[in-house]
DNA sequence: CTGAAAGCGCTTACAG
DNA sequence: CTGAAAGCGCTTACAG
């Protein structure tokens, strides 16, 4: 059996009440005299208050819940990571959830969360609709923070990344040195982060007066094979100088084809993608890409969290941080 | 206000106790009548049973906590992903706690974790040495179960990769090919499973009768820097025709150098790693190696704890997992 | 089949 | 400066 509070009383001859004022740092009306003896008692004896009992009396359990489609995922875990360290330099812990995109497992966590009575939750949910659970939670003002996934038409606290500016760096960079052949290959078109790269590769496009041609947009799904494919696709189009892969792992795909074809990147055909994933700089060549500050994202979401959870904060906030762009030797110069 | 059990006992028209029972499914001394009625109300009103309150008394609180490195390193990652698919599948919610194999920070989530009152503990701790906590929670008989990193001359559940295994089926692979002028690269060998890889590699050696020349190995760090250091060494030594890394990461190190030097994989040298990392059938060539069941391991080991607490396990068991030889194409023949 | 009561380990008005 | 008492939302003997 743990001691607890009632043993330290009687111990230390004084009532519970007292002990609970020390342990808690509120020393106002307590003499020094007291204070110093139950710190003392309270060392000597090991005594760690019950959190569970503390929590139901509180209602506060220094706790929040983290939903992810998938830790495994480097993105993701970069994030869990980032949140993690933020919650455990301010005293919280994280319950991890991985949904894999399941609705249905996505409302069984946020059940099992709400009883066990986390103070707030850090959401990077399905990316189809709005949950209703998510809408109820926003009803009900629980403290909430969106992370990667933006929710339409509903005003929740969130981090997210400018998809659209990411993807018109890429463009933009390939574009300033001398490409106008580019196509693109996206991410699933059901996807909004997936729609706002091919948008920003849009733009770039636009404002440098080079006519799209919906031909040079290959439609993927995020994953090596959906990149290997596309490029399989692409090379049809002989024109094709440059391509941007809306993420490294499509990008990785499309260095299989084209090596398999003998093809030479960057001088045949250049390629940038789009995450920076650990492996980007160790594949040959390095890829050029658009860093997410995948870690950042999460330690920044978990700091709006915990502000909101200990009033630092009431107003809602949208961060939207900006990826950069990381050149390395898989782009070179269009030759004329 | 969330809904509690004595709205629904005066809802109902019955006693908290009788509510109790229902929602816990112990229907063995209510009526079907009252059973039906409760059950519906329950559902109409929403009602959730407050499991911190629960906890305080059942002093079961659900949870457990899992303490690994990083989650952001790929091999944990996966860990923490089959760690939390069965604690899910059972109930259970898991915390995340990242250490950075720090010792500080490991005492203070073990203490968290205590004051918490999770159920038990997976534990992938700190390389080095064993820690007073560890040895505290095993003596109160808490429920531990330890992942991948064994504790010497301590007896404790756990799930561990056969590394001495491993490492002989991947430098047997290469003898059996021909190669007898191998080398290795091993890990830090302050770390017990970097000497394991390491005594799997000379057993290989010993058993075919090659001699073991010290010269050919050489300490790395797990890490993509120190493959790279490793291979520039070993490639003074003209003799070899074939190395092992002892992870994946030092593999992808010692491509780089290799392909730096205009040499051929496998052709010119064969390599062949640990790990299976999700890069190693991306990189080309696509790698040759050993792979952990990292997601297995985590999976296998909160089926352990959650049986031990379930009082379905009473008894320590060590598992054992061998991993395998996973062949793709960094590895030829040796040509005589 | 059902309920009154005690208790889990704390915190928090309130009173002195 | 200190403490008695109520209460957080449950479960669990125990009694009927």
């Amino acid at each position: 059996m743990a001691i607890t509070i009632k043993d330290l009383a009687k111990a230390a001859g004084v009532s519970v009440t007292t002990i609970s004022r020390v342990v808690n740092g509120n020393y106002s009306g307590v003499s020094e005299e007291t204070k110093n003896r139950i710190l003392v008692l309270v060392n000597n004896m090991g005594y760690k208050p019950n959190a569970i009992a503390r929590g139901l009396v509180t209602r506060r359990t220094k706790t929040i819940g983290l939903i992810i489609p998938d830790v495994s995922n480097e993105f993701f875990s970069s994030i869990a990571r980032g949140a993690e360290d933020e919650a455990n330099g301010r005293e919280y812990n994280v319950f991890l959830c991985n949904t894999d995109e399941d609705v249905f497992k996505e409302k069984q966590y946020l059940a099992a969360l709400n009883e066990k009575c986390v103070d707030g939750i850090l959401y990077a949910g399905t990316v189809k609709g709005k949950s209703n659970e998510i809408l109820n939670l926003k009803e009900k003002q629980f403290p909430l923070v969106i992370i990667d996934r933006q929710i339409e038409d509903i005003e929740i606290s969130g981090v997210f990344i400018d998809n659209i500016e990411g993807a018109y760096k890429a463009t933009n960079y390939l574009i300033k040195l001398g490409h106008s052949n580019i196509a693109c290959i996206t991410g699933p078109l059901s996807d909004r982060n997936a729609c706002d790269r091919l948008e920003g590769y849009k733009k770039a496009l636009k404002d440098n007066s080079i006519a799209y041609d919906s031909l040079k947009v290959m439609e993927g799904n995020f994953k090596v094979d959906g990149g290997m494919n596309a490029m399989k696709e692409l090379l049809r189009i002989e024109k094709i100088s440059a391509v941007f892969a809306s993420n490294d792992l499509m990008a990785y795909g499309a260095y299989k084809i084209i090596k398999s074809r003998k093809m030479h990147i960057p001088t045949e055909i250049s390629i940038i993608g789009f995450d920076d994933n650990a492996l980007s700089d160790i594949i040959e060549p390095e890829l050029t890409t658009i860093r997410q500050p995948a870690y950042e994202m999460g330690k920044l979401s978990a700091r709006m969290l915990i502000d909101i959870l200990e009033k630092k904060s009431s107003h809602k906030v949208i961060t939207r941080l900006i990826p950069e762009l990381v050149i390395r030797n898989s782009v070179s110069e269009k030759k004329l």
